[in-house]
DNA sequence: CCATATAAGTTCATTTTTAAGACTGATAAA
DNA sequence: TTTATCAGTCTTAAAAATGAACTTATATGG
């Protein structure tokens, strides 16, 4: 959710705070985390006193695919009659966002039973002696 | 963790347990949570004695663009020398998966900057008050 | 018949997390 | 001078997770 948020364009503490209404503290716990994995860093923005925001990194950018299709099930299958919460524009064609996965070199919309796993070599073994 | 298992096709209590070394009894609970959510459901595969395993529902098979992203981004900044742990196959294109998220109307890939965030009415108001 | 195995839990004692809310410290604005 | 803003920090109580043993129903092998 704080993730989500900073895809929102959320980015200073107490903005997170209010939306979330999360405890302070485990907030500060989540944010430190965030930072520490690379997902987000710490950018000053002022000093006298010093301030700072929190930004997502590229590797933070990378999990758009993640939380957007995330809400969109969420939109799915929760939202009430009056539509979801929050809607989406594609700028470049205009219309509210349907985010789709598909193969990066077929174009083809990925379907579970269409998607073969395989498993390494190096997972097999930790399985069996597990 | 339990739902990325459920689509690489564990669907037994002891299977799920073998492969995350979580708690029986947190097992219990997550997987009751997810059939009461709707995500999962149990269905028997014997009876004497009654045995079920968990399938997800289409509820739950809509998430797979969420699990897959995911997966896919833990891979690409996880991934050790060796390479991920699983890989899939695209049973169409016969290529691995590179899972791509892209708008459903113009088939372009879906960036942060290119996808402007529109609030209803009503979740102003509530973040108002609050 | 008896011991062991399997699947799916359940129970218990102990440790970890989380939550809510008050408090701090630096600075700016009224 | 009082109040507000931002980013934390502290404390205590409640909730959740952990690991290990225990249960129930049935099947299997000797």
């Amino acid at each position: 959710m704080i993730l989500r948020d900073a895809f929102l364009r959320v980015r200073r503490f107490d903005d997170f705070q209010a939306r979330l209404g999360i405890a302070r503290r485990v907030l500060h716990e989540r944010l430190a985390g965030l930072v520490e994995a690379g997902v987000l860093e710490k950018v000053p923005y002022q000093e006298r006193p010093l301030r700072h925001e929190y930004r997502l990194t590229q590797k933070g950018l990378d999990l758009y695919p993640v939380i957007l299709s995330l809400v969109h099930w969420g939109d799915t299958h929760y939202a009430g009659e009056d539509g979801p919460p929050v809607r989406f524009r594609h700028k470049s064609c205009g219309h509210t966002v349907e985010p789709v996965l598909t193969c990066s070199c077929c174009q083809e919309t990925l379907r579970p039973r269409e998607v073969q796993p395989e498993f390494s070599e190096a997972l097999k073994l930790a399985l069996k002696t597990a």
